[in-house]
DNA sequence: TTAGCTGCAAAGTATTTGCAGTGGT
DNA sequence: ACCACTGCAAATACTTTGCAGCTAA
């Protein structure tokens, strides 16, 4: 099993638009602009953090910044469809990343119970609930590990 | 390994006063309160959920329920010290719970990406990482694997 | 007695919502 | 033309912080 292998901008602007066909949405310019800067991501963003990079972008483009009002509603409208995968590492703020080509991609992380350090971790165990959960009916499936504890420093 | 085996009563209040010791903080009336109506929790809470649990305990005992500044200052205590563990499970409030005893306790969650629904799991895999934070000088360590998609009803 | 801790109130940050206007399809 | 979507602004939710008085050790 391969980790951290993102959807291509491809395969994310087509899953993009077969979601917005069945849903009665449309593509918007700030929609495009919010997933070219996401796609553009190298890191986990929150949604200011993704604002700020669709900024920097619609300079390039000729069209204007989008809200942040704007990026929270389609931040919840990109990880509903599964384009982007909610990421929640201890903080106090949402960070979402863009979602892997496999449906058993997962993130191992440390976080330090004292000081908040975060590491991310190479190691890859697939679960076997994961087959469990498919056979109850879910879909589409994600899964995460993360660990907590004190760091060697605290 | 076992799961969902939480601290005793006893395990806590003496985890608790061990700590204190340590860092030179107190056993006060509110720190009590709190712990006492955490380790009654059947569920993980958030921090207004223990604070109303705190109200409850508050009227058997002669003290006054605390103030939800002193229930999130404590919260934080209680998870620095490994009293209580921070769960986030894809919501937007951070909820937390007891501790195990086990070092190596965890958690298995399914999140729904589209209503939220949280369906928690009981199939337990131990992951090699941990031997290799524990390697690394990590202590203390609880790990939580999470399951994120959609749920047969979305 | 001396800090650590608390309650209260105010500030700060994150996220959501109402609404009128704009723009995809 | 219809209706989803956007920007703006206000509202809401969650969490943190400052400070003066209280109290455990």
């Amino acid at each position: 099993m391969q980790c951290h292998h993102r959807l291509t901008n491809e395969e994310a602007f087509e899953r993009l638009s077969t979601a917005l066909k069945r849903d009665g949405a449309r593509l918007t310019a700030p929609r495009k602009l919010l997933l070219e800067a996401a796609l553009k991501a190298k890191k986990p963003f929150s949604a200011e953090g993704l604002m700020q990079m669709a900024e920097a972008l619609s300079e390039t483009e000729k069209s204007a910044a989008p809200d942040l009002a704007t990026v929270y509603r389609n931040l919840a409208y990109f990880n509903e469809i599964g384009l982007l995968a909610r990421v929640d590492v201890g903080g106090e703020t949402a960070i979402y990343e863009v979602s892997s080509k496999e449906q058993d991609h997962h993130h191992h992380y440390f976080v330090c119970r004292k000081c908040g350090k975060t590491e991310a971790l190479e190691a890859c165990s697939m679960s076997p609930v994961e087959s469990v959960l498919k056979k109850k009916g879910y879909h589409g499936l994600t899964h995460r590990l993360e660990f907590s504890g004190l760091c060697p420093g605290c």
